[in-house]
DNA sequence: GCATTTACTGAACACTGTTCATTACATTTG
DNA sequence: CAAATGTAATGAACAGTGTTCAGTAAATGC
């Protein structure tokens, strides 16, 4: 039966091509900005189709929220080159920083935004696993040798997390203007933030 | 001329029933879930009413806010009731976390959702200046005295700043299910995170 | 070739923020 | 006091939203 494979295929090609022109559309003009009659037309189907391959809106952004955490963790793989576990959590440190520079409105619709009809949010959990997973490892093999004031993995984690997602979700908010007078600064003085933290919770 | 004054008492009146209610209903079902409409019910208007005291839903939106951080002003100034600097430090920092559990669609409303049409986003700016700068006072008490590894006041306050909100937005929007088993145990994982931050921060 | 399944359409529903001609009332003027 | 003016409020209308679903057209199975 080669024809439901074919069909198979065409359906993932289907649901690919939505989440594409989804993902494109919610960068350029925002989750909320982009309506389903907009997605429709951009791929040249009627609204209803959509409907035949996502439940609904709240479906098509955490698709593109799970390509997105896959994201990261690439940016994450990509940056951390060195085998000091003190220098990993440096260089995933500024990483993390980065990517939410680089890329404000992904950073938007992966963790600030929320989806206003479903509140469930179970799915976040799944979907960050594997970015969250690499953080924990890095600060495992830290915590091996001793060189972190943690006690407790997990509070470390916490940490570590709230600090680097504080600064990235300040400074998309635009709640850092009282303290970063020239905008453009704003790459350094977060590096230097991290860093300074870093340095702080070392043994 | 005790009419006109009557009549700007009135419309103050009008724009306080206003926003009381906006609050009222942005608190229980959230900004992008409250309509104009719904608002005007609330308080037997017809919708056109509304605009003819505030420009769109985003200055509702503005305004609600301004209360709100008045609100968190009182809160910090309610808490910190110590002398010595680093003790004011570690109230403040409680009370920030305690804000943001006891009061999460309303820190939603402050710091995290985005109103949808204006980008401008300046206000804020205004807006939240009375209780970043009890922020900053303290810390200069702190940092006078030396009782703290921050070289540079500005550095120190993006710190402490994106710490306790990373802490708490992180909360809010369900992220910490990963690091934080039982729901219950939030409040005091959260608070131990920010006293070891702290202990971190000592010189 | 015909029946059935599948994919898609686009009108329709109930909503949204916002505008504006019209109305009802309060105030000022003659 | 009555007429003219100014002001506050209305609610229908506009263009948009997410979502549903009866109807259609094409692909598949027999």
């Amino acid at each position: 039966m080669g024809i439901s494979e074919r069909k198979e295929r065409e359906r993932e090609e289907m649901k690919e091509m939505i989440t594409t022109a989804a993902m494109k559309m919610f960068l350029e003009d925002g989750y909320a900005k982009t309506s389903i009659r907009n997605i429709a037309d951009s791929i040249e189907y009627s609204p209803g189709t959509i409907y035949l391959y996502y439940k609904d809106k709240d479906e098509l952004l955490y698709e593109v929220q799970r390509q997105a955490y896959l994201k990261l963790l690439e940016a994450f793989k990509a940056a951390v080159t060195l085998q000091d576990p003190l220098e990993k959590l440096g260089q995933l440190g500024k990483a993390y920083v980065k990517f939410g520079l680089e890329n404000p409105e992904l950073y938007d619709l992966m963790f600030i935004i929320r989806a206003p009809t479903n509140v469930d949010e179970q799915l976040h959990v799944d979907n960050g696993l594997d970015a969250f997973g690499f953080l924990i490892e890095i600060l495992e093999g830290c915590m091996k040798e001793n060189l972190l004031v943690f006690k407790d993995i997990h509070l470390g984690a916490l940490q570590v997390w709230s600090m680097v997602h504080g600064l990235v979700s300040l400074n998309i908010r635009c709640r850092l203007k009282i303290m970063i007078e020239d905008e453009k600064d704003t790459p350094m003085v977060l590096n230097r933030a991290v860093e300074e933290y870093l340095n702080s919770i070392r043994a």
